[in-house]
DNA sequence: GTCTATATCTGGATAGAC
DNA sequence: GTCTATCCAGATATAGAC
């Protein structure tokens, strides 16, 4: 963001190095299970060294929480926005869908970090991390709310409800997800097609 | 419930005492936020005790996560297992869904405990769980694989994917779920009915 | 079956040299 | 900006008294 850090070509090293290494971590670890000084040494440093950067390490998460919501966030808008004016209802929700799961599972370690830490972290830290979370959720809540209003999503749907399903949905394919086994887009359009079209056969060609 | 349990008013003693604790610590504070210590106090007895019963603290939790999926699977099937015979194949569905979030948001600890910390242990303890964990999975794609079979579910829906999207959405209500506002079986009908007919409005009726 | 006491280790955090 | 050295709290686990 910053003008000195355009140049920078080696991002592994300093500020930037002690975050990838820790958001890297924490996602495979957990919360409790990762140390200050695992964290220095997966940055090439020694531990006492993080200090000059950051107060604690609840700093650190606090920040990669920051950091994981607001790339999911980002990448949902820029998905939908990116959309021509004329675009279905449906393929509006479909693109936040494949902008949530793209930042989730392709994108880094920070989306993923706070999805598999945030319940474990101290309370202080989980509520340094609300305003961010309820912003993303107001995103989602609005979108939802005005594909309702124009009458593509049923009247006796829960918007709230459908939010948490979504978000609970989405979040639990990083336990699972291999991109060996087909990308993220694929994923998302599947996902997509069961929110939208449901399981059940409407044909009446049950045997 | 069974007999020999039936003139234990007091639950909260020895070995099940201390695995009561550990899976109510566990589900609260994450695996790495738990210390023996935490976990003689909330049993009312001191850490030094707990060797007695167990061999170690990753002794408890290999125990708690196995119980916590047994719970669930008994739960899913038992409630499957109660429809008379004539019972529609998209409420065989919403019997499973019903017995599934019971478990997980009635029932225990020692569900809730597993769904949060199964990430987070150490890998041999994750291996341990594995197989219990795969015999539930299994039970649930005979299920959708019949109904798929019968025609309820459509020919297009994949089900491996299908079964990790329903676990992964059922899972996630631990996070918000409030008993206050609506309790589990409602919750079930609502998600049920989501994933069987989709969220589309398919009336024609836009605006 | 539970206690106390303790050995041993690892954690976060600080101070000061370079 | 990173190092070494260290403090101290808290962790798992053990040994032996009761």
């Amino acid at each position: 963001m910053s003008v000195t850090k355009t140049n920078a070509e080696k991002p592994e090293v300093g500020r930037a190095g002690i975050l990838n290494a820790a958001a890297s971590l924490f996602c495979q670890h957990g919360y409790g299970g990762v140390s200050l000084r695992a964290i220095a040494e997966a940055a090439g440093i020694k531990a006492g060294s993080i200090y000059y950067h950051f107060a604690s390490k609840d700093a650190i998460v606090t920040e990669i929480l920051d950091a994981g919501i607001l790339s999911v966030h980002d990448e949902a808008r820029a998905a939908v926005e990116a959309l021509p004016n004329d675009t279905t209802p449906d393929a509006i929700f479909r693109a936040a869908v494949r902008g949530h799961l793209h930042a989730l599972l392709e994108h880094g370690d920070y989306t993923s970090a706070n999805v598999r830490i945030f319940g474990q972290v101290p309370p202080a830290v989980r509520d340094a991390n609300l305003p961010v979370r309820k912003a993303y959720e107001k995103y989602l809540d609005d979108l939802l709310s005005d594909l309702q209003a124009t009458g593509a999503i049923r009247e006796g749907v829960s918007l709230s409800r459908l939010r948490l399903l979504l978000i609970g949905a989405l979040n639990a394919t990083l336990e699972w997800f291999d991109p060996e086994q087909g990308g993220a887009e694929a994923l998302a359009d599947d996902y997509a097609d069961t929110f939208l079209n449901g399981i059940l056969n409407k044909t009446g060609d049950n045997t």
